[in-house]
DNA sequence: GGACTTCGTAAACCCCCTTTCCTAACCCCT
DNA sequence: AGGGGTTAGGAAAGGGGGTTTACGAAGTCC
């Protein structure tokens, strides 16, 4: 019962390590991805031998070695084909189209009015935005191995339902069938979380670590979980719903209905609270903006305004506690933080945040714990929804096909993991 | 690099569920458990050939089949083998000595007088608890598989060293090594909150689930998390510290120095204080005694005394904002309240906590999670102390010995798990 | 007693990883 | 230029594991 394990998911997750491997040190040798995957060489060898069977990597040459016959080189190929990566967010859409080297090919962003947040019109916007990003980036189609697309809230991989998207009001919508109408290359679905902490396993600084959180610090709060190396989904695909964990019992009232949730005190608008409490009338705060407002606290920061410092104290603080929980339950090795409100107030906002926590922390699981700022650059929810797409395109390779690859085309499910 | 899986691995899995199933369910068939573990038949009957050939489960006769030949029945063979599981807790030592069906045969509990907790005093203490419970059983010392220990704090399994034990003050005690120097069983170590776990996970309501939490109520508070099918022990083995979780942000003082932390308002000391707050005078309190005072609120509630009425609900209320963090971050399917206070209480706090839960959890994590009481009915850290014991027993059979098993004793690591 | 049913073992097969062996490819030195 | 020496990497063998298939075993039913 319970999770059924089989000796193709040590395959599937070889083949992860490797690519993953190739993608953070490009031109690579096989004797080097053998040390870094623990994996044997005759076992890398087969695996490299995949990926350029796939055209994923191609050889590049040769590297000396120490009086001997040289490595051979292999490095991604950039061109063996493309991932869209599409974050559905509440107030816009992007789309980003990347090489297997994770380059972005082409990006098209576009907001989304409040009139418009109907299924149907937005799976529309979505399907009319894929198709642009793939001419624009002049790729032909069949290139592209799959959509990655980070839609909010609960989503039902099984089915492709989006159960319930708290902003647009969303109940049980079958987004998968209604994008599958309109767009023909292979789609997976997810939300932003889990889609951070899949981009921090693969490319940032939750890769070769074993146990990882994500901190997803934006409008929303949440955080993606990585466990035993891989995503932690829960038993209904919703684990990681931390921005709604009550850290002052009958505080800030949430919108989620609930008191003294996480998400009041440091996602964006909490923090915009948290300076109108301690200065009412500064001028960082622009009512109606929370971009504009975190931008203020962040250039503040670099010029010592007392104001911002004492606001990103007092987020820090509250997140501290926040994160000293994740510490506490999960003894990850890293603790992540992603989103745009941690890129914005980047390095002052973490000092005080890696201090916050170890007040809050307990001694042993903390000294065990990194806190790091993501290093992802572009938005982690397309580069994660993009690595959906890879891990999809991975999944079912060199299965029992025969000597004839192109007769047995067999009728494969979305992955499951 | 991260977590390395092999083959031998699902073995093992699969070798743990077939046991778990026929202890959970004694006289069975191969054919039951095929379709109980969904493993087919052929590695059903090889797994129960292991087991047979172990001696820890029998052929116990036949059960007619619709007219064809008779399934052949196996049960655990509870007398071929014991585990010893010790908890050493804060006050006392318990030793149990368990048959194979996890019968208690023997039963030792001692006190820790406050001046005896040195640990060269607490080594010999428990050895001799053990030797005592082995003769008190009439077992020959052969059939001993393992002696697994709880310990509290943190316990680093790789060398037996408990690196930290609150209550006494102990600091990087190399406790494996000074037990084995009186204990020649293989000899296991962990901390109660993971003992309580695979107790659960092995023969309580966490059986057959892929994620659950175990939230441990006694004078200490904390979970353990069952995640993917297994324990989840984080980078250092410290994760399920959930009871210096702050769900009141400058709340209560903690011994941990903290304020506000689950434990403050949830341990057995907390109820003690929600009691003191809500009725100053009750004569339900007993100052300096835990265990009559939970016992007075459980007798409290049996008579609907509304002191007692408020008093756990007021409790109920901090648990279930505590366990709705949970329930939220880790998406179980099953959330089991064990240990002491929770029995004392049992179903009027689950009642209440269940309430308290769905006030707080979001509805999509909770509607998935369904919150129990333990059924394990003695104490759960030397029930789980023995599973380790059982678990290392079983972790390496079968291996490349050969056709003379007795030529080639290899020297064996105690498991990892 | 034969036909039918069902159980359970044995053999064949597929997948996975590792170890071992051997050839390929390069260096250096004579 | 032609051997050693050295390292890379492919091929084959070997050890685990699980499943499917085939078949004998052990009953029931007619």
């Amino acid at each position: 019962m319970s999770v059924k394990r089989t000796s193709r998911d040590i395959r599937t997750a070889n083949r992860y390590e490797v690519l993953r491997q190739i993608i953070a040190e490009s031109p690579t040798s096989r004797q080097e991805l053998a040390a870094a995957t623990g994996l044997s060489l005759a076992t890398v060898a087969t695996l490299v031998g995949e990926l350029l069977e796939l055209r994923m990597i191609t050889e590049v040459g040769f590297e000396d070695s120490a009086g001997g016959r040289p490595r051979g080189l292999v490095a991604v190929n950039a061109s063996g084909g493309a991932l869209i990566g599409v974050d559905i967010a509440e107030t816009y859409v992007h789309v980003e189209l990347f090489d297997l080297a994770l380059n972005v090919l082409a990006r098209a962003e576009e907001d989304v009015r409040p009139g418009e947040s109907l299924p149907g019109q937005m799976v529309s916007h979505v399907a009319a935005t894929v198709g642009s990003v793939v001419t624009q980036a002049g790729i032909e189609g069949a290139r592209v191995l799959g959509v990655g697309v980070s839609v909010p809230g609960q989503v039902d991989r099984a089915t492709g339902i989006s159960e319930y998207a708290p902003n647009w009001d969303w109940h049980d919508v079958p987004l998968l069938d209604l994008l599958t109408e309109h767009i023909a290359y292979p789609l997976y679905l997810d939300n932003p979380l889990r889609a951070g902490a899949v981009a921090e396993l693969w490319f940032g600084a939750a890769r070769g670590r074993g146990d990882a959180v994500v901190v997803n610090l934006g409008t929303g709060v949440g955080a993606g979980l990585i466990l035993g190396g891989g995503l932690h989904r829960g038993v209904s695909n919703s684990a990681g719903e931390w921005g709604h964990n009550t850290i002052v019992l009958d505080g800030r009232l949430c919108r989620c209905g609930n008191h003294g949730c996480v998400e009041t005190y440091v996602g964006a608008p909490g923090i915009m609270l948290n300076l109108r409490e301690s200065s009412p009338g500064s001028t960082l705060l622009h009512p109606e903006d929370q971009t504009a407002t975190i931008a203020a606290l962040a250039q503040g920061m670099l010029r010592q305004d007392p104001v911002a410092i004492k606001v990103v104290r007092d987020t820090a603080r509250y997140l501290g506690a926040g994160i000293a929980d994740l510490v506490n339950l999960f003894n990850p090795e890293v603790v992540v933080l992603s989103s745009w409100v941690a890129a914005a107030l980047g390095e002052p906002l973490l000092a005080e945040v890696r201090e916050a926590v170890a007040r809050h922390a307990l001694p042993r699981p903390m000294a065990a714990t990194e806190i790091v700022l993501s290093t992802i650059p572009t938005d982690p929810a397309c580069l994660g929804a993009a690595t959906f797409a890879l891990e999809g395109a991975l999944q079912s390779v060199g299965q029992k096909s025969g000597k004839k690859r192109t007769t047995t085309v067999k009728n494969r499910m979305a992955p499951t993991s």
